[in-house]
DNA sequence: CTGGTTGCAAAACCTTTGCAAAGTC
DNA sequence: GACTTTGCAAAGGTTTTGCAACCAG
């Protein structure tokens, strides 16, 4: 936390409260967070604050590489920070369950990806969704769900 | 498309001009069209018509399991009519190109997620993002994209 | 002090909803 | 004729932008 502080002052940015807010809330979540969960204290592990000012912030851990942003199916993007072994999250189209798995659990999954359609795959931005065993043994036919708000 | 027509009027649904527009419009379309693309006649190939009625028409197609929506990136849902062979799209992370391969392309690929994340994954929802082979030789580092207005 | 940042208000963008008028079966 | 469906207007939910006041370095 500290050092992504001094990282953005390397590099000329300052660090205000506002901007330690989203830190600390970044740091504080155990899991992919919207800017109106960081808003609102994250069930009071954080103080409140302003949303435009997180957009902005995030956008800027963004640019700096400190942070990205995926989408869990519709509704409000999910911030996470930046790490070294990065989850890849999965996502059932029936119960709407979010799982992860270690990135390198999918490298032969890359591997296979490069191979039949010349790509080099990243599950971040979208996550891999599909349906997880419990539904696949529980529901029957039916398909597509990504329910909650918007894209 | 007659046969649609008469799907929808089995199942109890009425066949107006707007309605008959989405249709043809997903029929001229040879790639995922957005609803207002859809709205403003797709160049010419089909009449302008009212976005609400494109959105309520859609969500009854879907609804009906005759259409569906995907994400290429931020932006817009892009609209496509299901079909028995669907192509799965992949779209390049660096230059925004959309590719599109046969679903049994990718066979080998969902059996390998089965088997390493216990999910059976599905590429519609949420298209394959990654580096195309171009930009894997021509970009250096640098990672995420996916511009385009709003998710 | 200087100029990056904030917080509020307002806009932008995509999608949904309400409702009277029109159209389908 | 009964009941869907339309088209317009307006609201909704998420993200961005404008701008004066504020604050970090």
């Amino acid at each position: 936390m500290e050092d992504l502080e001094d990282v953005l002052r390397a590099r000329g940015h300052r660090v205000s409260a506002a901007r330690r807010l989203v830190l600390m809330a970044l740091f504080a979540a155990d899991r992919p967070v919207t800017a109106e969960e960081i808003a609102s204290g994250l069930q009071g592990q954080v103080p409140r604050s302003d949303l435009t000012s997180i957009y902005r912030n995030l956008e800027l851990l963004e640019q700096q590489g400190l942070a990205y942003h995926l989408h869990l199916g519709h509704g409000p993007r999910h911030y996470r920070l930046v790490e070294v072994d990065e989850p890849c999250y999965v996502v059932c189209e029936r119960c709407e369950r979010v799982d992860s798995v270690p990135s390198s659990d999918l490298d032969a999954i890359r591997a296979a990806i490069d191979d039949r359609v010349g790509y080099h795959a990243s599950f971040r931005h979208f996550p891999l969704v599909g349906v997880c065993r419990a539904c696949m043994a529980t529901s029957s036919g039916r398909a597509w769900g990504i329910r909650e708000g918007r894209s």
